[in-house]
RNA sequence: CGAGGUGUAGCGCAGUUUGGUAGCGCGUUUGGUUCGGGACCAAAAGGUCGCAGGUUCAAAUCCUGUCACCUCGACCA
């Protein structure tokens, strides 16, 4: 936390420039999305920040709905025989499981863990329920919360509980299930950049960095504003490996027993951790419009006077009845200038200012959470300029990411170039394709590969690391 | 888990070196004046000093242990 200075206009934000990470932190609490709690790396999530996760699943659900999708929900628990069955999936996660060891009073002859991604118990009852072709696909998702021991924790950015989405498919044929896992691929990317307004580099992740269990993870991968690279989503073709240990078989149109095709894919409250990094200002947090719990706060000033209250009342009727997400402010033990400054450090993309002399001239002051930028706007057909000025806000601030995020992004050739081009954003790079490379710039430089992009336009015939050929096109970037 | 840091009123902090009645600012409550970028005056309430042991006539302060959070690493959505 700052420590409180008067003078300056932000008192209570640790400015970005200064210190990021405790920037963050600041926001974070301060926009009063989360709080602490007695359970270790596990956080209350508060009403403003739940609302923002509200939208996120609502828009999201939508997607999976449009793309043929099915809600369920499986057991929290899962017997430790099943976690057990698939070999690279137990050792990846194996070391942050969480396990209940009794129940009541007694001790349970075999233990349960705490899901901490539910591939297993979505395959055992896979197992139950494909027998033939006719099956096929199935294509579940659920929303619910896991839980990762996880060493270090973070508010949104990884707790040891936290809230996602995990879809879980099963197909006929290894080509379905591709197409499934780059269709949902798809989702993510538009989701993020359309709806959260934070770009994102879209690709396949390097054997190393893949899932445990995976055949193929593709991820998409935002840029915060300190040039730390964020996985914000993933999809994953399994093809058989999960199949095959848990039995899932169908009979297919040509009467041969087969092994089906799966593929899973999730994302979590981080994302609204990649919200806030890579939009978030001195003043703040920022939102996008299209999650923004609330998109015009309507601030009367001088609200004592004859009818202000009232016009101020009205005008935000007349936006909350044209569909718009609307707060009325009309708290009379703060100031204006005090509800300007918490409304943008709560990040809401647009103020309305309603005042004694903008009612007598038939308008209200707008202001723009992006820009800053100030303009009257007339009362009379107010609802349609501010619902393009939220389009225009949600636009914006992707444009000024995308632009960010492209500035922090260059092609490198030698590993010097690599190293002094992670401090500060993305290196694009050829790699050989073997980890002892990505080991070595893991050590020397603390940065990993993020993905390899679709787009496999060479940058030049030899890796960056070890100066053998190379045919892979592949980003570096240190990553939270 | 390794290195470093911080735990004192709702929030932010001082006090700890050198043990001796618990302090400040903000916020809160009440009344009044204010109101176009974090208003002002007056009065009031609010703390077993993270927790547990120990040393001492006496511990926020010294010792031991422990927990939580923050930062940087290693590991991960």
């Amino acid at each position: 936390m700052a420590k409180k200075n008067q003078q300056e206009f932000v008192q209570h934000i640790t400015p970005r420039s200064e210190d990021f990470s405790q920037w963050y932190t600041d926001v974070v609490k301060l926009a009063d999305l989360m709080d602490y709690t007695p359970v270790r790396g596990c956080m209350a999530i508060k009403p403003y920040g739940y609302g923002i996760w509200e939208l996120i699943q609502k828009q999201l659900d939508a997607e999976f709905k449009r793309t043929g999708h099915q809600n369920v929900s499986m057991p929290m628990l899962i017997p430790e025989s099943l976690l057990l069955k698939e070999a690279d999936h137990v050792e990846g996660f194996a070391p942050e499981v969480a396990w209940v060891t009794q129940g009541g009073t007694e001790p349970l002859a075999e233990r349960l863990a705490v899901r901490p991604t539910s591939e297993t118990i979505f395959c055992t009852m896979y197992a139950k329920w494909v027998q033939s072709w006719r099956d096929l696909p199935l294509k579940y998702n659920q929303w619910c919360s896991v839980m990762r021991w996880e060493k270090t924790t973070r508010p949104f950015l990884r707790t040891a509980e936290f809230l996602w989405q995990e879809g879980h498919t099963v197909h006929a044929t290894a080509e379905e299930a591709q197409e499934e896992t780059m269709q949902m691929l798809g989702v993510y990317r538009d989701f993020c950049e359309g709806v959260l307004a934070v770009p994102v580099y879209c690709g396949q992740k390097s054997d190393k960095e893949k899932f445990a269990g995976a055949r193929a993870t593709y991820s998409v991968e935002a840029m915060m504003q300190d040039g730390k690279a964020l996985q914000s989503g993933t999809s994953h073709n399994f093809g058989t490996n999960f199949s095959e240990p848990f039995e899932i078989k169908f009979l297919d149109k040509d009467g041969t027993q087969k092994y089906a095709h799966e593929t899973s894919w999730g994302v979590s409250t981080r994302l609204i951790g990649a919200v806030i990094m890579t939009h978030g200002d001195e003043r703040g947090l920022k939102l996008p419009p299209k999650i923004a719990p609330i998109q015009v706060v309507v601030v009367p000033v001088a609200a004592h006077k004859e009818g202000v209250l009232e016009g101020a009342k009205a005008v935000a009727d007349k936006l909350e009845a044209a569909g718009i997400r609307v707060r009325f402010d009309d708290r009379d033990n703060v100031t204006p200038g005090w509800k300007f400054n918490e409304w943008e450090l709560k990040g809401v993309p647009v103020r309305v200012e309603v005042g004694p002399r903008d009612l007598e001239q038939g308008q209200v002051m707008s202001v723009r959470r992006d820009t800053y930028e100030k303009a009257p706007l007339a009362i009379e057909g107010l609802e349609t300029e501010i619902l393009a000025m939220l389009d225009a806000v949600q636009s914006n601030m992707f444009e000024t990411a995308k632009a960010f995020r492209d500035a922090h992004t260059a092609d490198v050739h030698t590993m010097d170039e690599l190293g002094e081009q992670v401090n500060g954003g993305y290196a694009k790079a050829m790699w050989c394709g073997e980890q002892a490379c990505e080991d070595e710039i893991k050590n020397r430089f603390a940065a990993s590969s993020r993905c390899m992009p679709f787009d496999q336009t060479p940058i030049g015939e030899t890796c960056v690391c070890c100066g053998k050929p190379a045919h892979k096109v592949i980003y570096f970037a240190k990553a939270y």
